[in-house]
DNA sequence: ATTTTTTATGCAAACCTTTGCACAATGTTT
DNA sequence: AAACATTGTGCAAAGGTTTGCATAAAAAAT
């Protein structure tokens, strides 16, 4: 049997309220019978029961974070565990823990949503949003419970959201290698129904018209989630007449596919072309070359999105917000002024 | 006011231990009176208090992760994202939630841990090892509390640990290189105090051994956790009078420091010499050439912890064992039959 | 028709805290 | 010395479940 307050109430020889106002530190209880008590705490290796406390304060100092589905998949991608190293550590840093659960399926992440939230075991949620959680953002609405949306959320634009954003980051990349000599400049995204496929083409779009370039078709293309899913693309865009000069990836995984389709058919990059990645994971600092890539601060989006939640939970202000953590181009090797003999070729 | 379990009891009109004894599927419930209460909660949306419930159980279904400290460096090897995958995965589909905590330094990681034990907020740990947490250990040893550890303690023998066989897989991969021909085999720590270098390097020494070659001093180096840290050792190897065809690495890391060293210093890999890593990472499989490694299970060294935990918790058995997970070799292109103009010259 | 067994339900205590309110003791003002 | 303010503590209720035991109703056995 555990040791509970009354024991040291008992032994304190004082009452269970005036134990439970010493470990509060409530001003009321004076500096002698704080110290009597804190002693015997420590004597007898209390520790208060977090369920009884929980019952009683309705708060559970946990944030939840609902892992996304297909969790096989999708952790590959370092971006999960960028991610939650950021929201555990500020967690931690804030006094609260994190609670991680995951559903197999839409209807029982649905209902592990529904029991963190009526079971009251989490004071707040994280959704890592890679799809359309749109009902259980609904269901988190409706009930007014504090949550922030990592991503980005089609339907829903009163909730506060944690992102970077991917237009601004394309259309940087983009100008930059224009500015670098590049003219043809060709826009790999990964499967185009992703919003983030579409928000980056959107960059590259707009920093194309802008310096006055036309779009050209042939010159966007599209692979999957792996490296393998780059190959026919990349080689259909070096076959082209006016091969481009450079080749803007969607992923550091695409960029390396691409960058190996190369190698193998005797193109180095980047003489032949330049090829730039997205998401500064550590494969591209290790990549022979390096791949130039977008640090979208991955990491500090898992600290705003505690911070942010906290803040909620405690009545802090928010309530309703889109907070962008900013992002940073990270040149690299893969990348070089366009060669004069590909330069002067023109579409 | 989040609505009860006397809510629903009300109008349904039975008692609240027929609602309970209904969540429960209590046998002695009759058929008529389950349906209606059943009907009667799915209508008013009821989900139990799980705070309330932990207190009479004394069962949260959680499980507890501790995070290693220095969660920055650490976080950044695929590791913890594996191994995270892995238990989060399998303590979905048990029915128990994951719950992840970390302290800054060791005192605060020790109070943490008490907090969650004492504090009776999980059911069971599962602690990531990567150095000396045998306080830690004892204490929850001296508490008879269920946990798990992943790795291996060297001051106690008698708890539950899921582990690969360090010493094994290096042995595996020593053998199978001198089956190749390689007779010259290098071999490269990460910093020599860690428990996998010294497992590791009894692999090698044994197999080296066993097919009656000597260990060479000179064919010994150590590196750090970086790609970096890899340069000069590698440059020292390959300056060696007889240089050796083969170097067997600690992690995928330090191979791709090896693999860009030579490249940077105009030696082919497995051309001039033959590479081999540990982990089996994306980088790995990204890499060009790609590393032939050693997949150590990772994900399985998850669900296996999740899983022995969970037993435990159950009381279904355990309470001493030593979980060793099956390591596989991945052969890639960073390895060929030694060539021979290397062979021939002997030390 | 009575007793026994079986089946289905309810009562109330227990789990461990926190906290509003009352109260006692001490110190301060008139 | 009386009235008042201040300070420190305790009482008891509340929070939402589960569960051992008792009991009522129904079924089965006598």
């Amino acid at each position: 049997m555990a040791i509970t307050i009354v024991d040291v109430a008992l032994k304190a020889g004082v009452s269970p309220s005036t134990v439970s106002r010493v470990i509060s530190n409530d001003s009321r209880i004076s500096q002698k019978t704080s110290k009597k008590v804190r002693k015997i705490m420590e004597e007898l290796g209390y520790h208060p029961n977090m369920m009884a406390k929980s019952l009683v304060t309705k708060t559970t100092h946990n944030l939840g974070i609902i892992l996304p589905r297909p969790a096989e998949e999708l952790f590959r991608n370092q971006f999960f565990s960028e991610i939650i190293r950021g929201i555990v550590t500020k967690a931690a840093s804030s006094g609260y823990d994190v609670l991680m659960t995951t559903g197999i399926n839409a209807d029982e992440e649905e209902a592990a949503v529904r029991r963190l939230v009526q079971g009251r075991v989490v004071d707040g949620i994280i959704m890592l949003s890679s799809r359309q959680d749109e009902h259980i953002i609904s269901f988190l609405k409706d009930r007014n419970f504090p949550f922030v949306l990592v991503g980005r959320s089609e339907h829903h634009a009163d909730i506060i959201s944690v992102d970077n954003d991917n237009v601004a980051a394309a259309y940087d990349v983009t100008k930059k290698l224009l500015e670098q000599g590049h003219e043809r400049i060709a826009f790999m995204s990964g499967p185009a129904n992703l919003t983030v496929s579409k928000d980056r083409f959107s960059g590259y779009h707009k920093a194309l018209l802008e310096a006055g370039f036309p779009l050209r078709n042939e010159y966007i293309c599209e692979a999957g989630f792996t490296a393998e899913s780059a190959s026919q693309a990349a080689m259909d865009l070096m076959n082209l007449k006016n091969r481009p000069t450079a080749i803007i990836t969607i992923d550091d995984v695409i960029a390396f596919g691409v960058i190996r389709t190369l190698w193998n058919n005797g193109m180095l990059v980047p003489e032949q072309c330049s090829v730039v990645g997205f998401n500064n994971t550590i494969m591209s600092e290790m990549c022979l070359p390096p791949i130039a890539s977008v640090d979208i601060g991955i990491y500090q989006m898992g600290i705003s999105a505690a911070h942010t939640l906290i803040s909620t939970i405690k009545g802090e202000g928010y309530g309703q917000a889109r907070i962008i953590v900013p992002h940073q181009l990270i040149w690299r090797e893969s990348v070089s002024v366009p060669d004069a003999s590909n330069v002067k070729t023109t579409g």
